[in-house]
DNA sequence: AAAAAAGTTAATCAAATGATTAAATCAATC
DNA sequence: GATTGATTTAATCATTTGATTAACTTTTTT
Protein backbone atom coordinates (compact mmCIF):
# COMPACT_ATOMS: atom_id res chain seq x y z
CA UNK A 1 0.00 0.00 0.00
CA UNK A 2 0.93 3.58 -0.84
CA UNK A 3 2.10 5.38 1.81
CA UNK A 4 -0.05 8.73 1.75
CA UNK A 5 -0.14 10.18 5.87
CA UNK A 6 1.19 13.51 5.33
CA UNK A 7 2.56 14.36 1.92
CA UNK A 8 5.83 14.36 3.43
CA UNK A 9 7.65 13.95 -0.56
CA UNK A 10 8.98 10.82 0.91
CA UNK A 11 7.55 8.33 -0.98
CA UNK A 12 9.10 6.65 -3.52
CA UNK A 13 6.80 8.10 -6.19
CA UNK A 14 7.12 11.55 -4.68
CA UNK A 15 11.17 11.24 -4.77
CA UNK A 16 10.84 9.83 -8.01
CA UNK A 17 8.72 13.14 -9.39
CA UNK A 18 10.77 15.88 -7.69
CA UNK A 19 13.79 14.27 -8.66
CA UNK A 20 12.74 13.98 -12.39
CA UNK A 21 11.88 17.51 -11.87
CA UNK A 22 14.99 18.56 -11.16
CA UNK A 23 16.49 17.13 -13.95
CA UNK A 24 14.33 18.13 -16.47
CA UNK A 25 14.28 21.38 -15.71
CA UNK A 26 18.14 21.90 -15.55
CA UNK A 27 19.24 19.61 -18.51
CA UNK A 28 15.54 19.43 -21.05
CA UNK A 29 14.22 16.34 -21.80
CA UNK A 30 16.47 15.49 -24.23
CA UNK A 31 19.96 15.94 -22.34
CA UNK A 32 18.07 13.78 -19.66
CA UNK A 33 18.91 10.12 -18.62
CA UNK A 34 16.46 7.95 -17.25
CA UNK A 35 19.33 6.85 -14.46
CA UNK A 36 20.10 10.59 -14.25
CA UNK A 37 16.21 10.45 -12.46
CA UNK A 38 16.92 7.57 -10.48
CA UNK A 39 20.30 8.29 -9.24
CA UNK A 40 18.74 11.60 -7.83
CA UNK A 41 15.66 10.16 -6.61
CA UNK A 42 18.15 7.58 -4.85
CA UNK A 43 15.73 4.63 -6.31
CA UNK A 44 15.74 1.95 -8.34
CA UNK A 45 15.85 2.47 -12.07
CA UNK A 46 13.05 0.27 -12.67
CA UNK A 47 11.09 2.36 -10.20
CA UNK A 48 10.55 5.01 -12.99
CA UNK A 49 8.59 2.56 -15.30
CA UNK A 50 6.74 1.05 -12.33
CA UNK A 51 5.27 4.09 -11.23
CA UNK A 52 5.16 6.25 -14.68
CA UNK A 53 5.13 3.83 -17.14
CA UNK A 54 8.19 6.05 -19.29
CA UNK A 55 10.11 8.95 -19.41
CA UNK A 56 7.98 10.88 -22.05
CA UNK A 57 5.02 10.56 -19.59
CA UNK A 58 6.97 11.74 -16.45
CA UNK A 59 8.22 14.61 -18.62
CA UNK A 60 4.96 15.26 -19.48
CA UNK A 61 3.53 15.31 -15.88
CA UNK A 62 6.32 17.47 -14.75
CA UNK A 63 5.68 19.67 -17.44
CA UNK A 64 2.28 20.42 -17.36
CA UNK A 65 2.29 20.85 -13.64
CA UNK A 66 5.24 23.46 -14.31
CA UNK A 67 3.32 24.85 -17.08
CA UNK A 68 0.30 25.32 -14.40
CA UNK A 69 2.70 27.10 -11.84
CA UNK A 70 3.67 29.65 -14.71
CA UNK A 71 0.15 30.40 -15.80
CA UNK A 72 -2.07 30.40 -12.70
CA UNK A 73 1.03 33.01 -11.38
CA UNK A 74 -0.53 35.22 -14.05
CA UNK A 75 -4.71 34.16 -14.62
CA UNK A 76 -5.89 35.04 -11.83
CA UNK A 77 -4.43 38.63 -11.47
CA UNK A 78 -5.50 39.15 -15.01
CA UNK A 79 -9.11 38.39 -14.46
CA UNK A 80 -9.35 40.00 -11.05
CA UNK A 81 -12.11 42.85 -11.81
CA UNK A 82 -11.73 44.46 -7.99
CA UNK A 83 -7.53 45.90 -9.01
CA UNK A 84 -6.47 48.76 -11.03
CA UNK A 85 -4.32 48.46 -13.85
CA UNK A 86 -1.33 49.33 -11.70
CA UNK A 87 -2.32 46.81 -8.87
CA UNK A 88 -2.17 44.04 -11.43
CA UNK A 89 0.93 45.42 -12.35
CA UNK A 90 2.56 45.34 -8.95
CA UNK A 91 1.05 42.10 -8.37
CA UNK A 92 2.23 40.32 -11.68
CA UNK A 93 6.03 41.57 -11.13
CA UNK A 94 5.69 40.71 -7.33
CA UNK A 95 4.15 37.12 -7.78
CA UNK A 96 6.26 35.65 -10.84
CA UNK A 97 9.52 37.04 -8.86
CA UNK A 98 9.07 35.57 -5.98
CA UNK A 99 8.57 32.37 -7.93
CA UNK A 100 11.07 32.69 -9.46
CA UNK A 101 13.23 33.39 -7.00
CA UNK A 102 12.19 30.30 -5.96
CA UNK A 103 12.50 28.33 -8.95
CA UNK A 104 14.43 29.88 -11.52
CA UNK A 105 14.73 26.83 -14.06
CA UNK A 106 11.05 27.95 -14.98
CA UNK A 107 11.76 30.70 -17.18
CA UNK A 108 13.88 28.95 -19.78
CA UNK A 109 12.28 25.94 -19.29
CA UNK A 110 8.95 26.93 -20.07
CA UNK A 111 10.31 29.32 -23.29
CA UNK A 112 11.95 25.90 -24.31
CA UNK A 113 8.15 24.40 -24.03
CA UNK A 114 6.81 27.08 -25.76
CA UNK A 115 9.05 26.91 -28.90
CA UNK A 116 9.00 23.36 -29.40
CA UNK A 117 5.52 22.73 -29.22
CA UNK A 118 3.65 26.06 -28.97
CA UNK A 119 0.54 24.35 -29.53
CA UNK A 120 0.22 21.82 -26.62
CA UNK A 121 1.13 25.48 -24.79
CA UNK A 122 -1.94 27.37 -25.78
CA UNK A 123 -4.11 24.77 -25.48
CA UNK A 124 -3.11 23.47 -22.43
CA UNK A 125 -3.92 26.88 -20.48
CA UNK A 126 -6.56 28.31 -23.18
CA UNK A 127 -4.16 30.93 -22.99
CA UNK A 128 -5.78 33.28 -25.81
CA UNK A 129 -8.91 33.12 -23.56
CA UNK A 130 -7.57 34.11 -20.33
CA UNK A 131 -5.14 36.45 -21.47
CA UNK A 132 -6.37 38.40 -24.47
CA UNK A 133 -9.37 38.38 -23.21
CA UNK A 134 -8.64 39.58 -19.29
CA UNK A 135 -9.55 41.84 -17.37
CA UNK A 136 -6.05 42.90 -17.95
CA UNK A 137 -6.32 43.30 -21.28
CA UNK A 138 -9.27 45.51 -21.22
CA UNK A 139 -7.71 47.88 -18.45
CA UNK A 140 -4.77 48.09 -20.83
CA UNK A 141 -6.82 48.81 -24.11
CA UNK A 142 -8.37 51.52 -22.40
CA UNK A 143 -5.63 53.02 -21.31
CA UNK A 144 -3.86 52.66 -24.32
CA UNK A 145 -6.55 53.99 -26.30
CA UNK A 146 -5.01 56.98 -28.27
CA UNK A 147 -1.27 55.56 -27.94
CA UNK A 148 1.05 54.66 -30.61
CA UNK A 149 0.92 51.06 -29.52
CA UNK A 150 -0.87 47.89 -28.62
CA UNK A 151 -1.68 46.65 -25.34
CA UNK A 152 0.24 43.18 -26.92
CA UNK A 153 3.87 45.50 -27.38
CA UNK A 154 3.26 46.46 -23.78
CA UNK A 155 2.44 43.04 -22.27
CA UNK A 156 5.82 41.13 -24.14
CA UNK A 157 8.20 44.35 -22.76
CA UNK A 158 6.59 43.65 -19.85
CA UNK A 159 7.22 40.08 -19.21
CA UNK A 160 10.31 40.24 -20.91
CA UNK A 161 11.22 43.05 -18.26
CA UNK A 162 10.42 40.37 -15.41
CA UNK A 163 11.13 36.92 -17.07
CA UNK A 164 14.64 37.57 -19.43
CA UNK A 165 16.44 38.45 -16.49
CA UNK A 166 15.97 34.80 -14.57
CA UNK A 167 16.49 33.19 -18.21
CA UNK A 168 19.78 35.25 -18.63
CA UNK A 169 20.80 35.03 -14.46
CA UNK A 170 24.36 33.04 -14.95
CA UNK A 171 24.92 36.38 -17.63
CA UNK A 172 23.67 38.67 -15.00
CA UNK A 173 26.21 36.82 -12.16
CA UNK A 174 29.18 37.01 -14.45
CA UNK A 175 28.84 40.45 -15.53
CA UNK A 176 28.49 41.43 -11.97
CA UNK A 177 30.92 39.10 -10.42
CA UNK A 178 28.41 38.08 -7.60
CA UNK A 179 27.38 35.62 -5.36
CA UNK A 180 24.13 33.68 -5.41
CA UNK A 181 22.63 35.85 -2.59
CA UNK A 182 23.72 39.17 -4.54
CA UNK A 183 22.36 37.80 -7.63
CA UNK A 184 19.08 37.04 -5.79
CA UNK A 185 19.33 40.56 -3.79
CA UNK A 186 19.53 41.92 -7.35
CA UNK A 187 16.47 40.04 -8.71
CA UNK A 188 14.53 40.94 -6.23
CA UNK A 189 15.13 45.01 -6.39
CA UNK A 190 13.31 44.66 -9.85
CA UNK A 191 10.05 44.09 -7.72
CA UNK A 192 9.85 47.91 -7.10
CA UNK A 193 11.53 48.85 -10.40
CA UNK A 194 9.93 47.01 -13.11
CA UNK A 195 6.07 48.58 -12.09
CA UNK A 196 7.86 51.76 -12.08
CA UNK A 197 8.79 51.72 -15.69
CA UNK A 198 5.62 49.73 -16.97
CA UNK A 199 3.43 52.96 -14.96
CA UNK A 200 6.13 54.79 -16.93
CA UNK A 201 5.87 53.04 -20.37
CA UNK A 202 2.04 53.22 -19.94
CA UNK A 203 1.83 56.94 -19.05
CA UNK A 204 3.91 57.85 -22.89
CA UNK B 1 41.15 19.33 -53.40
CA UNK B 2 38.61 21.54 -52.04
CA UNK B 3 36.20 23.32 -54.03
CA UNK B 4 36.58 27.35 -52.60
CA UNK B 5 35.76 29.27 -55.35
CA UNK B 6 32.73 32.06 -54.50
CA UNK B 7 31.80 30.34 -51.36
CA UNK B 8 28.51 29.66 -52.94
CA UNK B 9 28.11 27.15 -49.48
CA UNK B 10 27.86 23.88 -52.00
CA UNK B 11 30.74 22.43 -51.01
CA UNK B 12 30.39 19.04 -48.88
CA UNK B 13 31.88 20.50 -46.16
CA UNK B 14 30.06 23.68 -46.27
CA UNK B 15 26.32 21.80 -46.77
CA UNK B 16 26.96 20.32 -43.56
CA UNK B 17 27.99 22.74 -40.83
CA UNK B 18 24.73 24.87 -42.51
CA UNK B 19 22.51 21.60 -41.25
CA UNK B 20 24.09 21.47 -38.32
CA UNK B 21 23.26 24.87 -37.66
CA UNK B 22 20.10 24.66 -38.27
CA UNK B 23 19.39 21.96 -36.95
CA UNK B 24 21.45 22.51 -33.65
CA UNK B 25 19.69 26.31 -33.38
CA UNK B 26 16.54 24.27 -34.01
CA UNK B 27 16.53 21.45 -31.58
CA UNK B 28 19.76 21.70 -29.33
CA UNK B 29 22.53 19.19 -28.88
CA UNK B 30 21.17 16.63 -27.16
CA UNK B 31 18.09 16.22 -29.00
CA UNK B 32 19.87 16.51 -32.25
CA UNK B 33 21.02 13.50 -34.10
CA UNK B 34 23.51 13.05 -36.23
CA UNK B 35 21.98 11.31 -38.90
CA UNK B 36 19.82 14.64 -39.01
CA UNK B 37 22.28 16.40 -39.79
CA UNK B 38 23.46 14.01 -42.58
CA UNK B 39 19.97 13.79 -43.80
CA UNK B 40 19.61 17.55 -43.61
CA UNK B 41 22.77 17.83 -45.28
CA UNK B 42 21.55 15.29 -48.32
CA UNK B 43 25.06 13.79 -47.27
CA UNK B 44 26.74 10.48 -45.73
CA UNK B 45 26.91 10.08 -42.16
CA UNK B 46 30.43 9.40 -42.56
CA UNK B 47 30.93 12.95 -44.11
CA UNK B 48 30.63 14.27 -40.33
CA UNK B 49 33.20 12.85 -38.94
CA UNK B 50 35.77 12.64 -41.90
CA UNK B 51 34.97 16.59 -41.81
CA UNK B 52 34.28 17.59 -38.51
CA UNK B 53 35.82 14.68 -36.22
CA UNK B 54 33.00 14.51 -33.70
CA UNK B 55 28.99 15.93 -32.92
CA UNK B 56 30.75 17.75 -29.90
CA UNK B 57 33.53 19.55 -32.06
CA UNK B 58 30.62 20.41 -34.70
CA UNK B 59 28.81 22.03 -32.14
CA UNK B 60 31.73 23.79 -30.90
CA UNK B 61 31.48 25.49 -33.69
CA UNK B 62 28.70 26.73 -34.77
CA UNK B 63 27.99 27.81 -30.96
CA UNK B 64 31.28 29.77 -31.12
CA UNK B 65 30.24 31.19 -34.57
CA UNK B 66 26.66 31.99 -32.87
CA UNK B 67 27.87 33.41 -30.01
CA UNK B 68 30.20 35.79 -32.10
CA UNK B 69 27.21 37.33 -34.38
CA UNK B 70 25.23 38.07 -31.03
CA UNK B 71 28.30 39.61 -29.46
CA UNK B 72 29.41 41.01 -32.60
CA UNK B 73 26.24 42.66 -32.86
CA UNK B 74 26.66 44.49 -29.71
CA UNK B 75 30.56 45.22 -28.88
CA UNK B 76 31.28 47.35 -31.69
CA UNK B 77 28.29 49.93 -30.82
CA UNK B 78 29.34 49.69 -27.36
CA UNK B 79 32.38 51.01 -27.58
CA UNK B 80 31.61 53.51 -29.93
CA UNK B 81 32.95 57.15 -28.43
CA UNK B 82 31.39 58.75 -31.21
CA UNK B 83 28.33 58.19 -30.61
CA UNK B 84 25.44 59.40 -27.74
CA UNK B 85 23.68 57.66 -25.39
CA UNK B 86 20.44 57.88 -27.23
CA UNK B 87 22.25 56.69 -30.69
CA UNK B 88 23.79 53.62 -28.78
CA UNK B 89 19.97 52.46 -27.85
CA UNK B 90 18.60 52.86 -31.06
CA UNK B 91 21.51 51.56 -33.11
CA UNK B 92 21.22 48.25 -30.56
CA UNK B 93 17.71 48.03 -30.67
CA UNK B 94 18.05 48.15 -34.56
CA UNK B 95 20.68 46.15 -34.95
CA UNK B 96 19.46 42.87 -32.77
CA UNK B 97 15.70 43.30 -34.33
CA UNK B 98 17.71 42.90 -37.77
CA UNK B 99 19.84 39.78 -36.55
CA UNK B 100 16.81 37.85 -34.76
CA UNK B 101 14.38 38.25 -37.75
CA UNK B 102 17.06 37.11 -40.12
CA UNK B 103 18.03 33.94 -37.12
CA UNK B 104 15.29 33.57 -34.63
CA UNK B 105 16.53 30.57 -33.51
CA UNK B 106 19.82 32.54 -31.84
CA UNK B 107 18.59 34.18 -28.85
CA UNK B 108 16.93 30.87 -27.04
CA UNK B 109 19.85 29.22 -28.15
CA UNK B 110 22.06 32.05 -26.40
CA UNK B 111 19.95 31.17 -23.39
CA UNK B 112 20.48 27.87 -23.18
CA UNK B 113 24.36 28.24 -23.69
CA UNK B 114 24.74 30.66 -20.91
CA UNK B 115 22.39 28.39 -18.92
CA UNK B 116 24.36 25.46 -19.75
CA UNK B 117 27.66 26.58 -19.88
CA UNK B 118 28.10 29.89 -18.48
CA UNK B 119 32.01 30.23 -17.97
CA UNK B 120 32.21 29.41 -21.49
CA UNK B 121 30.25 32.30 -22.59
CA UNK B 122 31.91 34.78 -20.95
CA UNK B 123 35.31 34.03 -20.98
CA UNK B 124 34.85 33.67 -25.25
CA UNK B 125 33.80 37.36 -25.69
CA UNK B 126 35.53 39.01 -22.82
CA UNK B 127 31.41 40.04 -21.81
CA UNK B 128 32.46 41.97 -18.58
CA UNK B 129 35.85 44.05 -20.06
CA UNK B 130 33.23 44.46 -23.38
CA UNK B 131 30.35 45.36 -21.90
CA UNK B 132 31.16 46.44 -18.03
CA UNK B 133 33.66 48.63 -19.30
CA UNK B 134 32.22 49.65 -22.25
CA UNK B 135 31.77 53.77 -23.64
CA UNK B 136 28.09 52.51 -23.39
CA UNK B 137 28.10 51.44 -19.45
CA UNK B 138 29.95 54.72 -18.35
CA UNK B 139 27.33 56.57 -20.95
CA UNK B 140 24.66 54.84 -18.60
CA UNK B 141 26.59 55.41 -15.19
CA UNK B 142 26.93 59.24 -15.66
CA UNK B 143 23.35 59.52 -16.49
CA UNK B 144 22.05 57.38 -13.74
CA UNK B 145 24.45 58.92 -11.40
CA UNK B 146 21.61 60.23 -9.63
CA UNK B 147 19.19 57.48 -9.90
CA UNK B 148 17.83 54.65 -7.77
CA UNK B 149 18.84 52.20 -10.09
CA UNK B 150 21.89 50.78 -11.58
CA UNK B 151 23.09 50.79 -14.77
CA UNK B 152 23.17 46.99 -15.06
CA UNK B 153 19.28 46.88 -14.06
CA UNK B 154 18.69 49.27 -17.12
CA UNK B 155 20.91 47.25 -19.26
CA UNK B 156 18.77 44.03 -18.22
CA UNK B 157 15.51 45.65 -18.94
CA UNK B 158 17.07 46.88 -22.01
CA UNK B 159 17.74 43.39 -23.47
CA UNK B 160 14.79 41.95 -22.28
CA UNK B 161 12.48 44.50 -24.12
CA UNK B 162 14.97 43.46 -27.11
CA UNK B 163 15.09 39.45 -26.75
CA UNK B 164 12.37 38.24 -24.94
CA UNK B 165 10.26 38.91 -27.90
CA UNK B 166 11.79 36.71 -30.07
CA UNK B 167 12.37 33.80 -27.71
CA UNK B 168 8.76 33.37 -27.06
CA UNK B 169 7.16 34.27 -30.40
CA UNK B 170 5.58 31.52 -30.78
CA UNK B 171 3.46 32.55 -27.76
CA UNK B 172 3.13 35.96 -29.31
CA UNK B 173 1.96 34.10 -32.49
CA UNK B 174 -1.01 31.87 -30.64
CA UNK B 175 -2.30 34.70 -28.88
CA UNK B 176 -2.05 37.07 -31.85
CA UNK B 177 -3.09 34.03 -34.50
CA UNK B 178 -0.90 35.73 -36.67
CA UNK B 179 0.96 34.13 -39.69
CA UNK B 180 4.53 34.37 -40.04
CA UNK B 181 4.71 37.60 -42.07
CA UNK B 182 1.90 39.20 -39.27
CA UNK B 183 4.64 38.52 -36.44
CA UNK B 184 7.58 39.85 -38.43
CA UNK B 185 5.93 43.04 -38.59
CA UNK B 186 4.73 43.25 -35.28
CA UNK B 187 8.93 42.42 -34.13
CA UNK B 188 9.93 45.32 -36.70
CA UNK B 189 7.65 47.74 -34.84
CA UNK B 190 9.62 47.59 -31.68
CA UNK B 191 12.70 49.09 -33.43
CA UNK B 192 10.35 52.27 -32.83
CA UNK B 193 8.97 51.42 -29.69
CA UNK B 194 11.74 49.64 -27.66
CA UNK B 195 13.96 52.81 -28.07
CA UNK B 196 11.12 55.30 -26.95
CA UNK B 197 10.38 53.48 -23.74
CA UNK B 198 14.40 52.81 -23.14
CA UNK B 199 14.91 56.79 -23.25
CA UNK B 200 11.74 57.57 -21.16
CA UNK B 201 13.21 54.87 -18.52
CA UNK B 202 16.21 57.01 -18.58
CA UNK B 203 14.50 59.91 -17.87
CA UNK B 204 12.97 58.80 -14.82
C1' DA C 1 48.13 8.06 -68.35
C1' DA C 2 49.84 6.31 -63.87
C1' DA C 3 50.05 7.24 -59.14
C1' DA C 4 48.60 9.59 -55.21
C1' DA C 5 45.43 12.08 -52.62
C1' DA C 6 40.88 13.46 -51.44
C1' DG C 7 36.21 12.44 -51.11
C1' DT C 8 32.26 9.25 -50.63
C1' DT C 9 29.71 5.12 -49.45
C1' DA C 10 27.55 1.10 -47.08
C1' DA C 11 28.35 -1.79 -43.46
C1' DT C 12 29.51 -2.42 -38.92
C1' DC C 13 30.99 -1.55 -33.99
C1' DA C 14 30.63 -0.42 -29.19
C1' DA C 15 28.45 2.15 -25.86
C1' DA C 16 24.44 4.28 -24.12
C1' DT C 17 19.75 4.16 -23.12
C1' DG C 18 14.67 3.35 -22.33
C1' DA C 19 12.26 -0.40 -21.09
C1' DT C 20 11.10 -5.13 -19.36
C1' DT C 21 11.37 -9.32 -16.67
C1' DA C 22 11.56 -12.55 -13.04
C1' DA C 23 12.92 -13.19 -8.69
C1' DA C 24 13.18 -11.28 -4.01
C1' DT C 25 11.43 -8.50 -0.23
C1' DC C 26 8.07 -6.03 2.34
C1' DA C 27 3.45 -4.88 4.05
C1' DA C 28 -1.22 -5.77 5.24
C1' DT C 29 -5.27 -8.48 5.35
C1' DC C 30 -7.46 -12.56 6.77
C1' DG D 1 1.40 -16.37 10.91
C1' DA D 2 0.15 -17.72 6.30
C1' DT D 3 -1.37 -15.68 2.18
C1' DT D 4 -1.96 -12.21 -1.00
C1' DG D 5 -0.69 -8.09 -3.19
C1' DA D 6 2.47 -4.24 -3.59
C1' DT D 7 7.13 -2.78 -3.95
C1' DT D 8 11.99 -3.28 -5.01
C1' DT D 9 16.05 -5.20 -7.18
C1' DA D 10 19.59 -6.90 -10.45
C1' DA D 11 19.97 -8.60 -14.79
C1' DT D 12 18.89 -8.37 -19.40
C1' DC D 13 16.81 -6.82 -23.93
C1' DA D 14 16.27 -4.24 -28.13
C1' DT D 15 17.04 -0.07 -30.19
C1' DT D 16 19.38 4.07 -30.97
C1' DT D 17 23.37 6.56 -31.75
C1' DG D 18 28.14 8.47 -32.39
C1' DA D 19 31.91 6.78 -34.52
C1' DT D 20 34.96 3.83 -37.44
C1' DT D 21 36.38 0.95 -41.19
C1' DA D 22 37.42 -0.71 -45.60
C1' DA D 23 36.15 -0.63 -50.15
C1' DC D 24 35.12 2.31 -53.94
C1' DT D 25 35.09 6.68 -56.79
C1' DT D 26 36.60 11.06 -58.10
C1' DT D 27 40.03 14.55 -58.41
C1' DT D 28 44.66 16.21 -58.49
C1' DT D 29 49.51 15.74 -59.24
C1' DT D 30 53.42 13.99 -61.57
Amino acid sequence: MKRNSINSASTTEEKIKNAAREVFLKKGYAATRTRDIAETAGENLALINYYFKSKENLHRIIMLETMGAFINTMIPVFNNPDTSLDEKIEQIVSNYTDLFLDRPDIPLFILNQINQNADKFLDHVQVKANIMQSHFFVQLAKKLKNSTYSPMHFFISFMGMIIFPFAASPMIQGLRGSSDAELKAFLKERKELVPAWAKLILKA
